[in-house]
DNA sequence: TGTACATCAGTGAACGCGCGTTCACTGATGTAC
DNA sequence: TGTACATCAGTGAACGCGCGTTCACTGATGTAC
């Protein structure tokens, strides 16, 4: 291995380093992440970090990226997990679940991706991709059924007029197999799969239920209802 | 007046007004808040405020009480616009519409009271009062439907066991005339219109739906259709 | 009616701590001739 | 093969700022005799 290519394995190790360590910073401050304290734990100095990233801010994008990815991975191995491809209500359980696991596993983290913005930190526009691919999981598993006839179209008459042309355009960018009407269900019920973490994560649910899984298992059942999945 | 009652009553304006400062400090600096900065504009020293606070969470958590009270405020406040009281799907989405209104208007407050928490803020006890206004203004409508004869027991078959038990104990304490399942369907509704407003105000709806009160609307109408709203 | 006392809002200085970012530097490693 | 040079990770001090909380204090106001 050449000498260059030695240095810049060894500048990935660190970087991927101060953003474990930045993780686990997350867990107990919540998004006010400071720099000088991960640099302590990182045994450096606090300026040391600046030869890996200009500035506090790009590390939080940094972080927020690896979330999505994060999350995306779940949500994409939760599908490949259910062997029966045509088992698309199975498979969309499957998929809420293992975003919910996430989530319960990471919630820093996930905070971080869906909960009150970080004051005076502006989301740039690269983490939109990384962003979509957790509801592109779920989307995905409409397209299938479709394609394969076991879902039917419920016509676009039950949007409303602004709201479809929303929707259409997301059909048109992302989800082309996909009718629109069927889409905005999905969309529904991913926001409700948001929600229903949300809620749970953020300390809602306490003292009011008891039976969380079981209590969001219901929820996604209902969502499955309201898609028409099967 | 009294002299003592003058006292107190310029003691309540001082309370008041630093609350109003801090609320308008959250907006800004989302709940990173900062009793110098509050004093700062109140035009007093940092030390004087702990004549009306013994702590900064202290000031938070009123902050917290006065949110979830003022949320419960609009959300009543929706539900009694509405004069056709037999008309409960009109209620329903009257009262969501006005919970939706309160948190764009409102936007740091709502995620005071809904968002990630605050790192190394744990809520107390007396929140949970305040908190429970708003669901129940909800959850209201279905019991007086209920009671009306316009919506009809599921049956508690649809509901898992373990979640059963929880929402058992939930309707005993605070909505005897309603049946379980009902109570369940308005909670999963509930949820949404969280989850469909956390969704929006924390920008996961950013450059996707542009209709932003017609998507919820929608959306909140789904949720009637899975009550069984007539 | 006048005086001694109590109450209490607000002051100002201080304690001890944290932060992000900049900058000139050291010293090890690799490169080119 | 040996030497001058370039690269670059990490150091340490500093800048200029912020924070929550404590504490002895001043000075105005009201109360009791």
């Amino acid at each position: 291995m050449p000498a260059a290519a030695i240095r810049a394995r060894a500048r990935a190790e660190m970087i991927s380093e101060i953003k474990m360590i930045a993780r686990r910073h997350l867990e107990t401050e919540g998004a006010n992440l400071s720099l000088r304290a991960v640099a302590r734990d990182m045994g450096m100095v606090s300026s040391a970090i600046y030869r890996y990233f200009p500035s506090r801010d790009e590390l939080l994008t940094a972080l927020i990226i690896d979330g999505y990815h994060a999350l995306g991975d779940a949500a994409e191995a939760g599908d490949a997990e259910v062997t029966d491809r045509a088992d698309l209500r199975g498979r969309w359980l499957t998929v809420c679940h293992s975003i919910r696991r996430w989530a319960l596993a990471h919630p820093a983290e996930y905070a971080l991706l869906f909960g009150s913005p970080v004051p005076g930190y502006a989301a740039p526009q690269d983490t939109t991709a990384a962003a979509a691919r957790t509801p592109a999981a779920l989307i995905g598993i409409l397209t299938d059924g479709f394609a394969a006839g076991a879902l039917t179209d419920p016509g676009p008459g039950e949007l409303p007029g602004p709201v479809q042309a929303d929707v259409a355009t997301v059909r048109a960018t992302l989800f082309a197999g996909l009718p629109e009407a069927l889409l905005a269900r999905g969309a529904t019920a991913w926001i409700h799969c948001f929600g229903a973490v949300s809620f749970e994560l953020f300390g809602q649910l306490n003292g009011v239920i008891e039976a969380r899984k079981e209590y969001f298992d219901h929820q996604m059942r209902q969502m499955c209802d309201l898609i028409g999945l099967p």
